[in-house]
DNA sequence: ATTAAACAACTACAATTGTAGTTTTTATAA
DNA sequence: TTATAAAAACTACAATTGTAGTTGTTTAAT
């Protein structure tokens, strides 16, 4: 099971979010210009040969699922990519957005805290 | 120009690292196993053709150097990837990685105070 | 000089990804 | 009931990516 690519990605965004979904209602949530409504169902049967999908059988077409949850898929392959970018401690990464103004103080502060109170 | 694939990155990781580099010295450095010298020659002269490297003129050879920083990649293409993952506050992305252990309480500390003492 | 080996440019091909035409099925309107 | 239209499975093809053979050039050892 490798990395999806940037299309692939776009189509799982739109089913990790509605949970279960035809063709065209991925169609239907895919930014302009949307593509092909038998483009985003090629896409998406291969993504359910490769794994990533799953589907029920829904008369004479089929429902998607995912098969792979955004957080499984984060840890397997978005994770590395960070650790390849921004080498093997994740603390670089998040200065490197902190630097950047992604984050700002009062957000890390929160999540320090956040932390803090959970192991009480 | 677009997103980089996973065999790609992999390259751009070594050049980024070397600064200049030859195609054989970025084959040396990249992880077992290696694949063939000209497939590495091939996918270079196509990361030059896309403008990710450059390359000067070396005699009957070309040595190579990164015409996109990591930096610029990172905010280019990983900010975008990681927006469509966690949603557009960064916040989120700092919690998921703080949630996975995988940066500790300490280190954000350490970042908020970095932070707190640049704009003094 | 002659040969051998290494490097990589050039070239070719297979696998994957992105795209959409053709056909089939189902639902709806005349 | 039979058009008609919509959805999407099936199929085909082009572009991109991953791979490596062939060839030319340079270096070093006989």
């Amino acid at each position: 099971m490798k990395r999806l690519s940037e299309k692939e990605e776009t189509i799982m965004q739109v089913v990790w979010r509605l949970k279960k979904a035809f063709v065209k209602e991925v169609r239907d949530e895919l930014p302009d210009p949307k593509p092909h409504i038998n483009t985003v169902a090629t896409m998406m049967r291969r993504l359910a040969d490769k794994g990533f999908l799953k589907f029920e059988d829904f008369g004479s077409t089929y429902r998607y699922a995912a098969a792979v949850s955004k957080m499984e898929y984060t840890r397997k392959f978005v994770r590395p990519l960070l650790a390849g970018l921004f080498g093997d401690s994740m603390k670089n990464v998040v200065s490197f957005f902190a630097e950047e103004q992604e984050v700002s103080l009062d957000e890390l502060k929160e999540i320090v805290k956040m932390i803090e109170d959970k192991d009480k």
